[in-house]
DNA sequence: CTGGTGACCGCTT
DNA sequence: AAAGCGGCCACCA
């Protein structure tokens, strides 16, 4: 039986963020199906089992700012991977209004 | 086995 | 207008 927990849908749709867009932990959590899984979306992300098919550095806060724990190697980093696909980082957030996945 | 925490968000007062 | 609290899932000790 196909029991998709939690997890699984959460990344399903993390990995349906599109080249150049950015999602928010909020807007995953609602098209996972519960706008309250926005904390288990964070702890999903974490155990990311697959972050080569699952680009969590495309997930920021509502505020389009990076979480803290992406230190695994340096945020910096992340935020130069979003530059390079396009994403515009102003004082080091991402313009929400431009590069806000619309969730298409 | 139980309790508590965590990459968060939205609502209420 | 601002601040504080709760809520869901899974994993750890």
């Amino acid at each position: 039986m196909m029991m998709k927990n939690s997890f699984e849908l959460i990344y399903d749709v993390v990995r349906r963020i599109p080249y150049g867009k950015v999602a928010t932990y909020g807007q995953i959590a609602m098209l996972a199906g519960n706008p309250h899984w926005s904390r288990v979306v964070g702890y999903a992300l974490h155990v990311n089992p697959d972050p080569e098919h699952i680009p969590c550095f495309r997930v920021v806060n509502r505020y389009g700012e990076p979480s803290s724990a992406f230190a695994f190697g340096g945020v910096n980093e992340q935020i130069t991977l979003l530059q390079n696909e396009g994403v515009e980082f102003i004082d080091g957030r991402v313009d929400l209004s431009k590069y806000l996945w619309d969730g298409r």
